[in-house]
DNA sequence: ATATATACGATTAATTTAGTCTTATATATA
DNA sequence: TATATATAAGACTAAATTAATCGTATATAT
């Protein structure tokens, strides 16, 4: 019930070493998948998502790997989740429109109002909150 | 991301429904489903569940269905939650002490306390909220 | 050159969720 | 008392999502 995947799992646990580790020396997906025995290619994935929204910063080649790229104490979760996984909601409704029974929903109100805590939960927590 | 499965939204507008509808009156599964066109099956489920926990009064034979047998407003999120869906968290090490990376988990102490963020969102909703 | 690293997409496997089907039991009422 | 309507409960199937793996390309330090 209201489980995180995998992917974000593995991403808070990198985030949370790179803020526990050198700072300026970047930290290869390797090196963190072997640390905490997790998968390689979803940590990869996860990490390169977070570069595209530029979250962290890489640096290619031997020696390589991620660094920090902005102040975790300035990222809300909220923003971190749905870097990864698409807006924060109970329901799908809260995004899909496209919802028939949109007219006859007799939740649609409160559903709204969880979400609306829900994000107000994540938004006062920072990525700094979870090392 | 922090979906809520398909039992938990046809249960939320059942009960929504029965607060809306007459309080002394069963209300049955049938009649529910036809009338938010959710299949009755899993409704049914749900229902039964929520009876076994003694949310719900149960009524058999024809003009039978479901009543509610305690206030709306005295019944927790949490609490309906959990008898339908099992403990909230957003990984599953909050019970199943059974995880091997234990030990070695650096993101432990944030995920709890997340966990109990949730936990007080929804033990600060009741059931009467989602009508 | 070579080894090490990210980038990205395709594919497969596993798990979970959703939905259906079947049978049993209780009961109002014609 | 037969019948239709309802809950009770579990087995089963289908669909969707998630998790994990694999392959290939590109960049770069040494």
């Amino acid at each position: 019930m209201l489980k995180i995947t995998k992917k974000v799992e593995y991403a808070l646990i990198a985030i949370s070493y790179l803020q526990s580790a050198t700072y300026n020396k970047p930290h290869s997906v390797n090196t963190i998948a072997q640390k905490f025995r997790i998968p390689k290619e979803i940590l990869a994935k996860a990490m390169q998502e977070l570069c595209q929204a530029s979250l962290l910063e890489s640096i290619k080649g031997p020696h390589g790997g991620y660094k920090l790229s902005k102040n975790p104490s300035t990222i809300r979760m909220t923003e971190f989740f749905e870097i990864l996984e698409g807006p924060i909601g109970i329901m799908d409704c809260y995004i899909d429109a496209n919802c028939e029974q949109i007219q006859t929903c007799n939740i649609k109100d409160p559903v709204t109002k969880v979400n609306n805590s829900l994000r107000r939960v994540f938004n006062n927590l920072t990525l700094a909150d979870m090392a």
